[in-house]
DNA sequence: TTGTAGGCGTTATCAT
DNA sequence: ATGATAACGCCTACAA
């Protein structure tokens, strides 16, 4: 061994018992006396007996890890998911394992393959990839996934916000301010979640009897580089817009960055609404209007949902989706004093 | 086992060859012919044959797992560490598992000594205690341990930003800058890369002659709050600043805001210089001056450090820290124009 | 070059 | 209530 470790053989020989009442003990098993199980504990404590994992997880076919696949963590809402999983986890007493994919699918799929799944008692993942084999070949093995955020047509648990009222208040409020001409700047058309918004989007318009311009859905990618790129490309239409909802506040952060570039004052002349309530929407002047999700709610959901799995095989898997709320800021407003 | 697996066995029978061979194939030993490898190679792709790591660390005391110890992971400073960590960790093979300590010493010490450490291989920690034992005893079991970031005395490779170049800098721009009242909001006593920017930034005054006010230096906590609050503190003096020196970003974003509530112009009459150059510098108004850490690097550079030390005991400890720079925004200059 | 046997630390199945 | 003993999947002497 590497580093030398405290086993339970140590505790066995020490009090002259056997190994097998030792491991009794330490489990807490019905089957062992007070006494030894006493004797047993404080044996264990005075020589900082840790359990190996390895061969538990060996002898047991359980490991104690969940693996966490998502696309990035840099941003507020994956590391608030990930910060609400990870509590739920360590109370639990469960390790989790972190793989980025990079919002490659072609990534993702690799590290599902390589995935020694021998090591993880479970998955939670917020997918980028547009087929699910991969993940259906993993389920299929028997391991239970639950999908967050991103999720997919599989069957099998899922956590997630309410992507299409969302997108349908934030688009009814702008128009209830009096912008017509909303554009929208989204990701991938293959993502369930952006079509969500986008359908909120598009049934807002609808109820309220304003005609859809498919020039001004741009499904690009998910970064505010992207963000400010649509605009520009909006704007370089001969038909331009008067407000946008973008899929997310990267996005909508993009798009004001180049507004501010093009000298359109945002809120009076040019409405924008974001999606997530990213901390930075009450920094930015002006201050951005957007939807609320409940990351660290998802991640402590999701993993809790996992844990149930896992203990419980053939657990029904369910839906969760949990509710956003529009949170009106400067960005939005007809009537905003920008200072 | 509760997930039916191909293992070495049903290789080694559909072959009608010994486990043995199979494992030294698998493991591309010298010892096993190049035909029979093939074969063995051959079947192990057929059958998808995945190697199982509890088995594999049990008997070779390894486990190609290395956890990371830190506060948070909602920032951009350590989720962009942590990216580092996870490129190199996933080009070699390595899971890399996640503990937050939520900036809580207590919580750190007990992770620790929770720690399954038959389940890690080493430990990439970015400390907030104040003292060492509980690291000191990983490190005392064999475990290589390589800290990030927020540092220690103990012998151990560190990798860390120049903290007190970087604050050094900043406060000596801020002279430049024509401003002489200069305060410094900063966090808990005993970190060392806070003392490091301490120091810094009183070498800077001194250097340049300018007396030091132990009341205008402000220890709380890395919050955008406590920014907030230090400011109020600060002001609320008869003798009031005329600039800051924030010992991160986010403290320096709570101080613009408190500036822009108390109307005090930021740039033209109160310099603010953060630190990490967190993207949103960029996009709060005015930009904020900053001094950049190389996250990403640091993370790629403590993994590398960390894997080597694993591969061999007893490798020399080293120090890498890597330079900053001063980025000169608006948030500093007297001359900007904000819009 | 290949096979056999023992062990890694733990749990589970038998006995006792 | 406790103790042997065999497994879990893999690796590594040692033997052939």
């Amino acid at each position: 061994m590497l580093h030398q470790t405290i086993t339970i053989k140590d505790i066995a020989r020490e009090l002259n018992i056997s190994v097998s009442t030792v491991s009794r003990a330490l489990r807490d098993t019905f089957d062992v006396s007070l006494e030894t199980k006493q004797l047993v504990l404080e044996k264990a404590k005075e020589l900082n007996y840790k359990p190996n994992f390895n061969a538990r997880g060996l002898s047991q076919g359980k490991t104690n890890n969940i693996g966490i696949i998502l696309p990035f963590i840099t941003n507020y809402y994956f590391s608030t998911v990930i910060t609400g999983i990870q509590k739920i986890a360590y109370d639990f007493n469960y390790n989790i394992i972190l793989y980025l994919t990079n919002d490659s699918e072609e990534r993702e799929k690799l590290i599902m393959s390589n995935l020694t799944l021998s090591g993880l008692d479970g998955i939670l993942i917020s997918t980028c990839a547009s087929n699910y084999d991969h993940v259906h070949e993993v389920i299929g093995k028997g391991i239970p996934v639950v999908f967050f955020d991103r999720t997919n047509p599989l069957e099998a648990s899922k956590v997630r916000q309410d992507d299409y009222n969302g997108a349908f208040e934030a688009t009814s409020h702008l128009i209830s301010q009096g912008f017509s001409k909303i554009a929208h700047i989204t990701g991938p058309q293959d993502q369930i979640f952006t079509q969500n918004r986008l359908n909120g989007y598009l049934n807002a318009l609808e109820h309220y009897g304003i005609p859809i311009r498919s020039e001004w859905i741009v499904h690009t990618g998910f970064s505010q580089e992207c963000g400010s790129t649509d605009l520009q490309s909006l704007m370089s239409h001969c038909k331009k817009p008067d407000a946008i909802f973008a899929v997310n506040d990267r996005k909508a952060i993009g798009a004001m960055v180049q507004l501010k570039k093009e000298n359109i004052r945002i809120g009076q002349d040019f409405g924008v609404v974001g999606f997530t309530n990213d901390p930075i929407c009450t920094l930015i002047t002006p201050t951005l209007t957007t939807v609320s999700e409940s990351a660290f709610e998802i991640g402590r959901i999701a993993c809790e949902l996992l844990l149930k799995h896992i203990q419980k095989v053939n657990l029904p898997s369910k839906e969760v989706i949990l509710p956003g709320e529009l949170i009106i800021r400067e960005s939005s407003m007809r009537t905003t004093l920008v200072d």
